[in-house]
DNA sequence: GACAAACTCGTACGGCGTGCGAGTGGTTTG
DNA sequence: CAAACCACTCGCACGCCGTACGAGTTTGTC
């Protein structure tokens, strides 16, 4: 009996220059990071490459999976600190930071990342370094996954909305402060009668710092939710 | 000196039957709910209401800006409790599961709301009516809105990611209960060896009720959320 | 009856994702 | 050395998309 199609192991060669998948994610992310979703075709990303446009589907079946690749990407950027170094408590702030900037390096996160599931192995290993972490707190069983997912969708929640301030402030050309403070003047003008505690909030922001604005209120959240959830902890 | 185009007074008539701009929304709200983003095309929606796919340009601007008057139509669909009916915490309890069902209602908005400024009527008012609820919780001036601001987050985060589990399982043609089923049998599998944590986590799960456990994932962050807040109300 | 405003819409342009099938350079096999 | 095979590339074409443009139609005012 001859070995069948199956039995035959494949070998033959690519000795020849060729593209290879980790190249494609690599340009992709360029792209994607610097003109956003809209900003990424396969023929603008085979043109980088050098390459016709449809070689690219041999490494990668559609655009979408190419997406999740670029997507577990950054899953993999992700640093969760071992219980052991930091606590649960300081080791759930540093994952929410490091979380945080990962998607402020890759604006483009938001809007692609709840289209598809996240089963990537990157995504994998962050899920079970964030139980671990999250377990080490004392959580009961059952709880451990209700925490580490609320801290996720609070973090997740948060910074895309900081990124579609900051997307604005991009699309406008302006500088931070002047942008700022055009918005205050406007939201002034539109909330004056109609929208009084709008006004008031408006009227008692002193300063045009965006920056220290975002952080500030990523970690006043951080915060009030992990002081929520370390009530939880089983004694 | 006659008066110039900019003091006349615009009349003229439309008395025959005619679209609106209403109609439009109402039908573009309808193909969204129905088939997401991706499944919503000028001439699509052209076709629903017996028009040529252009005509929809004289009374939008463009798509995305129709997608802009949708997403404010979303916001209007919001309850906010005022504060002297049902106090500060129930209230945004309330808040918070108003604005889930909505987006429940309304699956594509997690992919476009962050995308673009809300700054559209429903907003507006969605946005004053939480400042007045939770600035009746007592928290200082400054901290209104860094409250209000964390809870809304936290609610659409999560709802983001429910959304997005959901539709899998509309994808997947399944019943809710055999999508679950199977999902963990394949976590099980996968996660055998390399995430002990995570298949702890999975063995450890008993019900197949993808319901209840979504509604429970939300309900623990939210109480968490809020029990950390109301440690930050001034005294 | 002249004119303008309020609307409708066919045509066309440039872009998209991607299926298909022909082509090409390398390795393995006889 | 030739033939077979494989890994890979890519031009062409299809059917979709958003929307600019300009000509057309209806309606109301003088």
């Amino acid at each position: 009996m001859t070995d069948s199609i199956w039995t035959r192991e494949r070998k033959a060669a690519p000795a020849r220059e060729t593209l290879s998948r980790a190249q494609i994610v690599t340009a992709a992310m360029a792209i994607l990071d610097a003109d956003g979703v809209n900003g990424l075709s396969m023929r603008k990303l085979a043109a980088k490459l050098g390459a016709g446009a449809t070689s690219l589907y041999w490494h990668v079946p559609t655009k979408d999976d190419l997406i999740d690749l670029l997507i577990d990407e950054v899953w993999g950027e992700i640093d969760v600190p071992e219980p052991e170094l930091a606590g649960w408590r300081s080791g759930a702030l540093l994952f929410g930071h490091s979380l945080r900037s990962a998607v402020l390096r890759h604006p483009w996160l938001p809007e692609v990342m709840y289209t598809r599931p996240s089963i990537g192995p990157n995504a994998m290993s962050l899920g079970e370094r964030g139980l671990v972490l999250f377990g080490a707190a004392g959580f009961s069983d059952h709880e451990v996954d209700l925490a580490m997912g609320s801290v996720m969708s609070y973090v997740l929640g948060t910074v895309s909305a900081e990124v579609a301030t900051r997307e604005m402030v991009r699309k406008s050309g302006r500088s931070e402060d002047s942008w700022v403070s055009e918005l205050l003047e406007q939201a002034q003008a539109v909330a004056s009668d109609e929208y009084p505690a709008m006004q008031r909030s408006v009227r008692r922001r002193t300063t045009t710092d965006l920056d220290a604005g975002l952080t500030e209120n990523f970690v006043f959240g951080l915060d009030a939710l992990l002081d929520g959830l370390a009530t939880r902890v089983k004694k």
